[in-house]
RNA sequence: GCUUCUUUAGCUCAGUUGGUUAGAGCACAUGACUGUUAAUCAUGGGGUCCUAAGUUCAAGCCUUAGAAGAAGCGCCA
């Protein structure tokens, strides 16, 4: 053929209409009659597809034949203007050739009417759909988006481990990580299995954050970022949940509550305004097949301050509306942990905007935030959305060595995990910050989409880790 | 893990009080149409009614158990 392939994203906007062109890509509608063919085409550059005309005669007919939903193509033909309504640019096509069939009645994608759930089975295939191939490529530029604002901050992109021998990382339950023989495992007099001889010589799991080592870079770098997988094996069935997911963790030295809610805020909105600056295809895609009111809802959530409130003042509202007859299944009193309907409450009935919820007592956080003077309470901030909830956890971290210490014994947090995390409090302990962002629960914000699920390309979940 | 719901054609679904041969749209095949946009129109093929046991003269429909999926809740990001 001898002509340089045209990404399909990029022949669209051409205006050099009589010249030459070869695109590639995989047919997803042909129709027509006895005289003229459309050929729909995408290559998943562009959501878009471009429309390949065939004349009668032009291609022999045991190609064109071959030309089905599925198929994967070459074609080679002339630029021109559109004679139909949908397009401006599409090819007359001059040869065909046929680089994968697909047969029609194997190939699962239909041209219409397929559900999240029966897609979530062909995984392997969604992405070559509309509504996948907008995600994928949403989540490609959120994930650029998080690299581009940081390191315009000057924050540094810090890797921690995936595989880890602390098992206080954080509350969640771990996966272990194993080389034994699972069916010949010995055992110490107590019955307790011996690691002596294991890959690492101790019991090692996939990580459920790298937070704590985290705070080890922002105390030598200053600012640092983690952006890598996470892994939680609880056996949570929701729509907000994986066991293998994404997490960007961002960690300041010297930055306090105050600062911590500021880099949250921006750091949303920046990622938002991304999307609306660079996704706009495939977001007008999303917001006409999945969510009528998503663009609408992404713009509002650039315009206001989020709703910065302390734990005791939501508790306050919480109680007033109970008082004014509003039903919550679990009762509401200051030291509960709030349930998904008083976040909901507060979030997509009491101010109608993303809330940061800070100061919460100190009962129902982790050992490593930093406590408030009362005694009562600790520096957290909770960052709520309408619908998916916590989209962000964090706090100002307790930098004193003795009150940590304190905390740490309370919660009978074994030392050997923890030494070297005190160290940083013990050698030049310094005033820091930090969050963690669940990536896949950012995309569900701003896909619009409502299974955490559908944003990852092979989710694993209890029972599921095809592909 | 708890609660609820769902499971019928390749896909999305309907199926009345238990009653004779289980339906529709899309997809697919064939045909029609001189430019279609989820093309349209006509005709046609296509079924382990999730599995097992039970009740009944008779079960897609009722009962019990199981499986898979989803939603709500808990845990959290």
């Amino acid at each position: 053929m001898g002509i340089k392939r045209t990404k399909i994203v990029d022949a669209l906007g051409l205006t050099n209409y009589g010249s030459e062109i070869n695109v590639k890509g995989w047919v997803r509608t042909k129709r027509g009659n006895k005289n003229v063919s459309f050929i729909a085409l995408n290559d998943g550059s562009t959501i878009k597809n471009i429309q390949l005309v065939v004349d009668a005669g032009t291609i022999d007919e045991n190609i064109l034949k071959d030309v089905t939903t599925g198929a994967c193509i070459s074609c080679v033909g002339t630029l021109v203007q559109s004679q139909g309504a949908g397009q401006s640019v599409e090819v007359l096509a001059k040869s065909i050739e046929i680089y994968g069939k697909a047969d029609v009645n194997e190939y699962p994608l239909q041209k219409k009417g397929c559900s999240m759930e029966f897609l979530r089975e062909i995984a392997h295939l969604r992405p070559r759909t509309n509504t996948f191939g907008a995600v994928f490529r949403i989540r490609h530029n959120m994930a650029i988006a998080i690299h581009k604002f940081f390191h315009d901050r000057g924050f540094f992109y810090f890797h921690t481990p995936i595989i880890t021998a602390s098992d206080c990382e954080g509350a969640g339950q771990m996966f272990q990580v194993t080389t034994k023989n699972l069916y010949d495992l010995k055992k110490d007099e107590n019955g307790s299995i011996i690691y002596d001889d294991d890959f690492f010589g101790k019991m090692t799991s996939l990580t459920v954050s790298g937070q704590l080592e985290g705070e080890l870079a922002a105390t030598a770098l200053g600012s640092i970022y983690t952006f890598g997988p996470t892994f939680r094996a609880e056996n949570s069935n929701t729509p907000r949940h994986l066991a293998e997911f994404w997490m960007i963790e961002p960690e300041v030295a010297f930055n306090d509550i105050e600062d911590n809610m500021d880099l949250a805020e921006e750091f949303i909105k920046y990622c938002v305004q991304w999307a609306l600056d660079n996704c706009q295809d495939d977001l007008a895609f999303l917001n006409q097949m999945i969510d009528k009111g998503l663009i609408e809802r992404l713009q509002s959530v650039l315009k206001a301050p989020f709703t910065r409130l302390p734990y005791t003042e939501g508790i306050k509202i919480l109680e007033e509306a109970v008082a004014k007859g509003k039903k919550f299944e679990f009762p509401v009193y200051w030291g509960c942990d709030l349930a998904s309907e008083h976040e909901r409450y507060l979030v997509e009935e009491h101010f109608k905007n993303p809330v940061i919820l800070t100061d919460y007592p100190k009962e129902i956080k982790a050992f490593y935030m930093k406590q408030n003077e009362d005694g009562k309470t600790v520096r957290a901030m909770d960052v709520l959305f309408p619908t998916i909830g916590e989209i962000i956890g964090g706090s100002e971290r307790e930098a004193d060595y003795d009150k940590l210490l304190t905390r740490i014994q309370e919660l009978n947090i074994p030392m050997k995990d923890m030494w070297w995390y005190l160290d940083t409090r013990k050698f030049g302990s310094c005033p820091h910050s930090g969050f963690g962002l669940g990536f896949e629960r950012l995309l569900l914000f701003v896909t619009g989409m409502t299974n955490i699920r559908d944003v990852i390309p092979f989710p694993r979940t209890p029972r599921s880790a095809e592909f």
